[in-house]
RNA sequence: GGGGUCAUAGCUCAGUUGGUUAGAGCGCAGCACUGAUAAUGCUGAGGUCGGAGGUUCGAAUCCUCCUGAUCCCA
């Protein structure tokens, strides 16, 4: 029934094995389709970005993923995973860009064109996600590719418009500038990621202003005999657009000279003799009023600019402490303006330079006209002062051209209105690690501002926004709804650029012929519409049985945190949903070996395959699982997965190996009927179940708790437990050689590790799916057609938990471990025998098992001893715990007070439950049996060793039948030795011929049943003999096979 | 520049509500075992818990500042 299993494993070729059944035989589909009735457990894929080759840090956030929806398919739960691909964006649009050799929205749309360039896009995304593919499959991510959703799809992005225009039809949709670093020369806006490029930022010299701006029918009160505020500038050439003054509402201002300023920059500003002659707080000037410096620009009926408001930002570090306002050029003034209702005005035009609402100006380019400007200003008696001032900007990586700060029409989406109820959605998510919540995350929504969604580019969900010349914007939420507007049917197109550029439609409003606007939206937006668009919801027939919302789990990096976690959360928010996710778990980093990020540039890149090729999935998941807390970011080199798999995978499969070894030798049938209740069986047994379904608990309730590591670790104890105390203590009840020896007890022996390794698979299943398989299969002597994951999670046997037996155990193998070190302190091999050793346990202990520690330790017998006090010294030691309370600071005094104190007398009076009294200072307090905690010191000449109140002492008198018991077994060691150097088989018979050893005489029997041998002959045999050191005597042993 | 997280043995990491002896594995040293054996076990050395203050009878644990790493944002 059961077949051998070498102990060495191919792990890599086991694995690959196990994919092709799972494949050949529907596995992953069987594991959710024979639950199609059972309670959802719903799990959101993230879709990654498929535009590059999959990556360690990819690997680790899939483990993750997979772990929890296996387990929780295990418990009974229906989890569907649906795979989705992330496939549109910039950075897609930038690596097309690089293979075409191409750079710049000129030659993307001049030399390229978009169908081509868009279609180049697809191609591109198509091209990584086979890779993706392979590797998911490979780790063992049970993820569903067939049906995966595709944001480029077009279902998918119909969705996405459906779900705009609910936000539209709410007002949520808006268009307003959005502050963006431009090149002027290349008419492009430049990315975050363009302005790190290195050598972007260099130093720039240019002509700054310290301007004034006279108040108007300000209150002497306040502002005492100012009659001007003072702003400085870098680019005096946003001032003609200007619309307010900023101060720091806790910032002192000063008058001086006729005009205000931070006081602490008085001196810089005006010089050192300029004479304050008021103070007052910033938020004493908000809301006074000034003449603009320049009125070029119509204002529109009822515009209230040219006012002091307050903004923290605001700092006295240079500068004037006042700070002009230009919201079309900068992203901070655009959002004071924002929140306080002041007007934005942009004069420049998309080439930098002024328009013709400028006439003096018109036609320039913007920072060649500062001076002209100041001049303007000086002819005006407004500047006060102007000097060059040189700091570091930004410029173009194509064209080197100094960028600007440029207001560009952009959407938003009013995410900011929806504050609270994000807030509200994030107090009931359960995060992991829980600082996510009021932390990064929650300190993310407090900060919220609205979401810029729209972007001038091509690969992306089109923004579904129709305008007319009259400026009538209409949102379309479907093909359907645009072919009924266009009166032609555009259902069958691919919604992407430039197809859908070309379908216009008659203004509902006004009828004019509107046309799409320029922008796609934001990639991150696609994201966070994947619960419904998915399924296609609404349009996709079916899709809203097929909806599944929230999901119970999600689980990314925690750069996701402003990303996906966002996205999602924002978007449904948006939509009025509840919050999309309740639980989260946010992964730390997979750094390098040394701790530094991994990237393509620093050449510290792990490829996957590399560790999947040599060591196997499951040897890098369980590296994962079991290596340290998820949200840690953590260390990855070869070394450290070869010591996650040498420590549990192997040593588990070791163990399963010896099962499988003599189960089968055995004829071992799990069914046996003469095989013991489980609790008839020896101690052992007893305790190793009881370890089992301790470990099932723990196992059951990290996972549950989304506490992977716990889990883990309780899974390591299990192995190590079972692999180095049940089996070692075990191994002769496998043998079944020896004559007479009680059928029974080795049945209850095979049967007990049978059930250990049959569960211990269906727990490991969730994190290492191929070994578990591969074991739970031969171990069940089930099917190919079967699987551990179409198994039920282990029940819980509580009837096995012996606390007490655990106890019991746990006792046995200090009290062992103590007396080896007792052993190695006094140079005693634990070869040999000993006559006795005591043991002395700390009081209320657990009892040892007596027969177990003596033959650990190899002494014929352990006496519980109750009077160490002749080999040993008290030592009382004070339980803080409950002292400190007690006594506060007089607990520093028990100390010395404990040292004059009578060991013995204390002891015995604490044993028996009796309080007694010490002096603190100048008072006699009583303790109580707890308040002590009793110690043993060595002294004495037994080898005594201790730990706590725990104490092994050997008796180490050595007599001559112990000594030759010793050599006895000595003999034997190295007649194994030489069986072994021989060649011999371990089951083959030999006869011995022996000299020099006489003796040992009295224990020839034992020898020769310990080495098989028919016989002992204390005589020389013939041939070639060898010699045998027994402790500086040397004997000679012929050894010949029978 | 702002915010989050982290810092524990040579290395990789645990450490539950604060309790006086801070743990594991690897590595290192020594020893043992020898019917899972190019496997395994045991024992040992090794830590002022990043630094400085504070709260407390008592701090790896709570608070503040500093230093460094890292992520996010500017």
């Amino acid at each position: 029934m059961f077949r051998p299993v070498p102990p060495e494993v191919d792990l890599v070729a086991m694995e690959e094995a196990e994919l092709a059944r799972w494949r050949e035989h529907g596995i992953f589909q069987a594991s959710i389709d024979q639950r199609a009735d059972a309670t959802p457990w719903v799990f959101y894929e993230g879709p990654p970005s498929a535009n590059g080759r999959p990556g360690l840090h990819h690997v680790w956030a899939r483990s993750y993923k997979d772990l929890l929806c296996r387990f929780q398919t295990m418990r009974g739960h229906r989890v569907e995973r649906r795979a989705g691909w992330d496939t549109h964006g910039l950075p897609v649009e930038v690596q097309v860009e690089k293979s075409l050799g191409i750079s710049g929205k000129d030659q993307i749309e001049g030399t390229v064109g978009i169908a081509e360039f868009t279609r180049l896009c697809k191609e591109s995304v198509l091209q990584h996600v086979e890779e993706w593919r392979s590797v998911t499959e490979r780790i063992g991510y049970w993820v569903d590719l067939d049906r995966a959703y595709w944001t480029f799809d077009t279902p998918y992005i119909e969705s996405v418009w459906w779900q705009l225009k609910q936000m539209f039809d709410q007002g949520l949709l808006y268009e307003d500038l959005k502050v963006i670093p431009y090149c002027p020369r290349c008419g492009t806006a430049l990315s975050s990621h363009e302005l790190g490029q290195p050598g972007v930022y260099s130093d720039e010299t240019e002509e700054s202003a310290y301007v004034l701006l006279p108040l108007v029918d300000a209150d002497p009160n306040i502002v005492g005999t100012a009659t001007a505020l003072v702003v400085w500038t870098t680019t005096p050439w946003t001032l003609l657009s200007n619309a307010g003054a900023a101060v720091n509402p806790e910032v002192t201002y000063a008058v001086a000279n006729g005009v205000i300023v931070a006081e602490a920059l008085v001196a810089s500003v005006l010089g050192e003799d300029a004479e304050i002659t008021k103070t007052m707080r910033g938020a004493d000037l908000v809301g006074l009023r000034y003449e603009r410096p320049f009125d070029d620009l119509p204002a529109a009926a009822g515009t209230d600019g040219w006012r002091v408001v307050p903004a923290d930002y605001v700092t006295t570090e240079d500068g004037t402490g006042i700070v002009h306002q230009s919201p079309a050029f900068g992203e901070i003034d655009r959002q004071v303006a924002k929140l306080h209702g002041l007007p934005t005005f942009n004069p420049v035009g998309p080439d930098g330079r002024f328009t013709n609402e400028v006439p003096w100006l018109e036609g320039r380019e913007v920072r060649e006209a500062n001076s002209a400007i100041n001049d303007a200003l000086e002819a005006k008696g407004r500047l006060l002062k102007r000097m060059a001032y040189t700091h570091a900007l930004p410029h173009c990586w194509r064209c080197s051209t100094t960028l600007i700060y440029w207001g560009k029409p952009s959407w938003y989406l009013a995410t900011s209105t929806l504050k609270e109820t994000m807030l509200n959605a994030n107090e009931g998510i359960d995060w992991h690690p829980a600082s996510i919540q009021h932390g990064r995350f929650g300190d993310w929504l407090a900060n919220n501002v609205d979401w810029a969604l729209s972007r001038d580019r091509y690969w992306g969900t089109p923004l579904p926004i129709w305008r007319c010349d009259a400026n009538h914007v209409t949102c379309i939420g479907s093909l359907a709804e645009l072919s009924t507007l266009a009166g032609i049917d555009v259902t069958g197109i691919d919604p992407h650029r430039p197809n859908i550029d070309a379908v216009t439609i008659p203004c509902p409003t006004c009828s004019e012929t509107a046309t799409r606007v320029a922008p796609v939206i934001d990639v991150w937006f696609d994201s966070g519409a994947m619960p419904l668009a998915q399924v296609g919801y609404p349009h996709v027939a079916g899709s809203e049985n097929s909806l599944q919302y929230p999901a119970d789990y999600i689980s990314e990096a925690i750069d996701q945190t402003r990303g996906w976690f966002y996205s999602l959360l924002a978007v449904n928010t948006l939509l009025g949903r509840e919050a999309p996710y309740r639980h989260v778990m946010s992964l730390g980093h997979i750094v390098d070996a040394d701790g530094k990020k991994m990237s393509k540039s620093q050449g510290n890149v792990i490829d996957p395959w590399e560790i999947l090729s040599t060591r196997g999935a499951d040897a890098l998941r369980w590296w994962m699982f079991s290596q340290g807390s998820p949200w840690a970011s953590s260390r990855v080199s070869f070394d450290v997965i070869d010591n996650a798999l040498r420590m549990t995978l192997l040593t588990w499969w070791n163990t399963y190996s010896f099962f499988m070894t003599y189960a089968s030798l055995n004829g071992f049938d799990p069914s046996d009927p003469r095989i013991p209740a489980e609790a008839e069986r020896p101690a052992l047994d007893r305790w190793a179940l009881s370890r089992l379904e301790a470990t099932k608990t723990a196992v059951t309730s990290g996972l549950e708790g989304y506490e992977p590591l716990g889990a883990a670790s309780a899974i390591e104890r299990l192995v190590d437990d079972v692999s180095n105390w049940y089996v070692r203590r075990s191994r002769r009840r496998f043998w079944r050689t020896e004559a007479g020896a009680p059928v029974e007890d080795s049945l209850s022996a095979q049967a007990t590790l049978h059930t250990i390794l049959l569960e211990l698979s269906l727990l490991m299943a969730p994190f290492t799916p191929f070994l578990a398989d591969s074991t739970y299969r031969e171990l069940s002597n089930a099917r190919a057609t079967d699987s551990v994951h179409l198994a039920n999670w282990p029940g819980e046997a509580p009837g096995r938990i012996d606390d007490a037996l655990e106890a019991q155990m746990a006792v046995t193998r200090r009290l062992t471990s103590l007396g080896r070190s007792s052993r190695a302190d006094a140079g005693v091999k634990v070869r040999q025998p000993l006559a006795r050793a005591l043991v002395f346990l700390a009081p209320g202990s657990a009892l040892p098992l007596l027969d177990v520690v003596a033959e650990e330790l190899n002494v014929d017998a352990v006496e519980l001893a109750s009077d160490l006090a002749a080999v040993l010294r008290y030592e009382i030691v004070p339980n803080f715990k409950t002292l400190g309370p007690r006594l506060g600071d007089r607990v520093q005094l028990l100390r010395a007070a404990f040292a004059t104190l009578d060991g013995a007398e204390v002891a015995a009076a604490v044993e028996q439950g009796a309080s007694f009294s010490v002096q603190l200072g100048d008072e006699l307090v009583d303790l109580g049996p707890n308040d002590v905690e009793l110690r043993m010191k060595s002294e004495g000449a037994y080898a005594v060793t201790r730990d706590g109140a725990e104490v092994v002492a050997l008796d180490l008198t050595l007599t001559d039948p112990l000594r030759r018991r010793g050599l006895a077994r000595d003999l034997i060691r190295q007649i194994q030795d030489l069986r072994k150097a021989t060649g011999l088989e371990v089951s083959d018979r030999i006869a011995i011929w022996l000299t020099g050893a006489d003796y040992v005489s009295e224990h020839f029997e034992l020898i020769a049943s310990e080495v098989l041998a028919e016989a002992i002959t204390a005589s020389p045999g013939t041939g070639a003999s060898s010699p045998i050191d027994l402790d500086g005597r040397i004997a000679e042993v012929w050894i010949e096979k029978r």
